[in-house]
DNA sequence: AATTCCAGAGAACAATCGTTAACTGATGTC
DNA sequence: GACATCAGTTAACGATTGTTCTCTGGAATT
């Protein structure tokens, strides 16, 4: 990694990275499947056709943004798992680090939460690949935790899901929520997830 | 309730409910915003401009959608709720609605899932009071059974939306699931609701 | 220095859009 | 039976859309 990428090539990273921007800026209000070429080269200052050097379609565009918007997220949920062995600290931290990543990131929060069931196939399918790793990360996080001897793989998968679902509900609510009444959502949050955390606990009991 | 309510306003009736069902059809392929008052007559056969008859703009059409989708499922949450003393039996029976409620209106849960984020403000603020609604029938609900004994109220509540999100986050995995396999994602389900239901029954042995 | 490559510009296309205004004719009212 | 009401039609408007083809000028290659 010695030489840099070349004049050229670092344009085109310029502008494509410039037509994201504006992207996710015009998909606060409003949906992917409404969102015209025309509309963004606009907004970039760039000719409607430069577009098509970039992505195929609008469509294209969406998958790239779901990249960006959670590949940078891996790292830190796995970091997280990884430096905490107290269960209900970890809880408290973990609706931290999604209040955080909420207030650092909002416009890609919104644009998750707004396409993950959006009227887009190809980007639902590309967010559901990604969200399925999460649990799985997740899943294997949680098996090298004392609470989980005795589980079956299936119901830690159950579980992951369960705590990841909670965390994107969480995430959603944090980005649309009234100023100022975000800690009383995060409160809650954090309560349901300790409801969550106290069923695992008795999971055995009741099976056994 | 004697005499009809006129050949007229029957008519009338008639065509919305038409530009209602067309427009839900042309919603399974893509989201409220980017949908067409033109596209939503032209499915239905009629003149463009008489679409303003009966709405004011398509973000008007969304609220009306959500009435009729969300409507109708309060009465059958509400006798659910109040027919079953047992639990985990309710669980069971709670998970089996949904499916059957998803099985019934595919579109309809559909376009909650599509718009509960979406891209359309006054459309997400009818169904955010609706589900605010939900919230409260389940926490009265939950309120006459034996296990709230000692439980205060605003806990009694953040138990209640995670019910409530379980069920909407439920209904909209079986809505997107590739066919045959939908039962083992109820399953999942069912088991993730007894996971809450158990850390329910030890919520008081945690505070206490 | 000559040549290739390619990100972006520019012009033009047919199609679609939301919205207005003026109308038609069956229904409801008296 | 005369008159008013109003759901739906027809025509037209300017604006915007996605996509194509051709062109340009600087960077990369040789």
């Amino acid at each position: 990694m010695s030489h840099t990428v070349g004049v050229r090539q670092a344009q085109k990273q310029k502008t494509r990275q410039a037509l994201l921007d504006a992207a996710l800026v015009l998909l606060e209000e409003q949906s992917l499947s409404s969102l015209g070429i025309r509309e963004v080269t606009r907004a970039v200052g760039v000719a409607p056709t430069a577009f098509y050097r970039h992505f195929r379609s609008t469509a294209d565009l969406g998958i790239a943004l779901v990249e960006e918007a959670l590949g940078s997220l891996h790292p830190l949920i796995e970091s997280l798992l990884a430096e905490h062995d107290d269960s209900e600290q970890l809880i408290a931290h973990m609706v931290d680090l999604i209040s955080a990543h909420v207030q650092d990131h909002p416009s890609h929060v919104r644009f998750l939460a707004r396409e993950r069931h959006g009227g887009v196939q190809p980007v639902r399918a590309a967010m559901a690949t990604q969200l399925q790793r999460f649990a799985e990360e997740v899943r294997v996080g949680l098996a090298t935790q004392a609470e989980s001897r005795g589980w079956g793989e299936d119901d830690l998968l159950m579980l992951s899901r369960l705590y990841v679902d909670h965390m994107v509900m969480t995430a959603s609510e944090l980005v649309e929520a009234e100023p100022g009444t975000e800690e009383a959502l995060k409160d809650t949050a954090r309560r349901q997830m300790l409801v969550i955390h106290l069923g695992r606990a008795h999971w055995l009991d009741h099976r056994g």
